[in-house]
DNA sequence: GTGAGTGCAAATGCTTTGCAGACGT
DNA sequence: ACGTCTGCAAAGCATTTGCACTCAC
């Protein structure tokens, strides 16, 4: 639903979209947001705080939680949790992808949404519940570790 | 796979297992065990320590996450994360399931395993990457919660 | 000018750890 | 008896919150 973005500008519409949500627009959050579009993949609150000090160094990691709150709540930024305790923050707007965390590496990989589709439709047509496509971590082991337990237990 | 084991006994085979682990068999570890069982679902570490407590005061939550990091390394148990900083517990050895996680009333469901399999297949062809059965949840909306959101945004 | 937003520091909640004593083998 | 396990208390870590000040509007 709704392809009608700018391909591949950053800056401009992040303003706007904040006006849009009667928030205050603040070097802090636009900050924020280009950090969260430098890495779109995803990236936890202190690498953003990092991120974010090279070039704002008051910055507070208080505020990053605060204004990633308020970028979720206006549904600007979706937060994923990999099961380390840490959550991880990426921007909405790209194309839908899951993530493949391997328990033993953890590495990182990302998976395109619609193979996820056929599951999405059983669950919902099964149990009436809408997965959200944007706060999906899968754990597992990936073909490197996978190669490796093979070779010690044939 | 491997349907041998009696269905309702809980207490023998524990001990044979952490025995046959070279671990010590204590009372601690057993009740932590029984815990497990008699919330097959999915149970977090402070409920363990209030249901042990009932039965083993001197119990200590510094000894339950010992003693579930044990039991996970061994095999006997499984952790996920629901994605609100607690962890939850589950014995390895019921039939696989996943968690379901309403974004908005927080209640869990519970799915077969065999529902995710389509999804298991496609990834680890095309990624490789085999997903772990046991540490799965997946978010997003209940049927209820569902309902109350359509009727507001129609 | 005013209230939303921020920085600072302290608090929170879950989980982990160091150490001395206890208990399973 | 030995070495593992436990209880206790304190530390650790990501995240949240209270409060006074500041800045976007």
């Amino acid at each position: 639903m709704d392809a009608k973005q700018s391909p591949a500008s950053a800056e401009p519409s992040y303003v706007e979209r904040l006006r849009r949500q009667r928030v205050r627009v603040t070097p802090q959050r636009l900050i924020v947001l280009e950090a969260l579009a430098a890495h779109s993949g995803h990236i936890a609150a202190d690498e953003i705080l990092r991120w974010a000090a090279a070039r704002y160094p008051a910055i507070n990691l208080a505020t990053i939680y605060r204004t990633l709150d308020l970028l979720i709540s206006i549904g600007l930024v979706a937060q994923t949790d990999f099961g380390s305790g840490v959550s991880f923050f990426e921007l909405v707007g790209d194309a839908p992808h899951h993530h493949l965390v391997c328990e033993h590496c953890h590495a990182v990989l990302e998976v395109e949404g619609n193979v996820l589709s056929p599951m999405h439709e059983s669950i919902l047509r099964e149990y009436g519940f809408l997965t959200n496509t944007r706060h999906l971590a899968l754990f597992g082991s990936c073909r490197a570790c996978l190669a490796a337990l093979e070779s010690k237990v044939p």
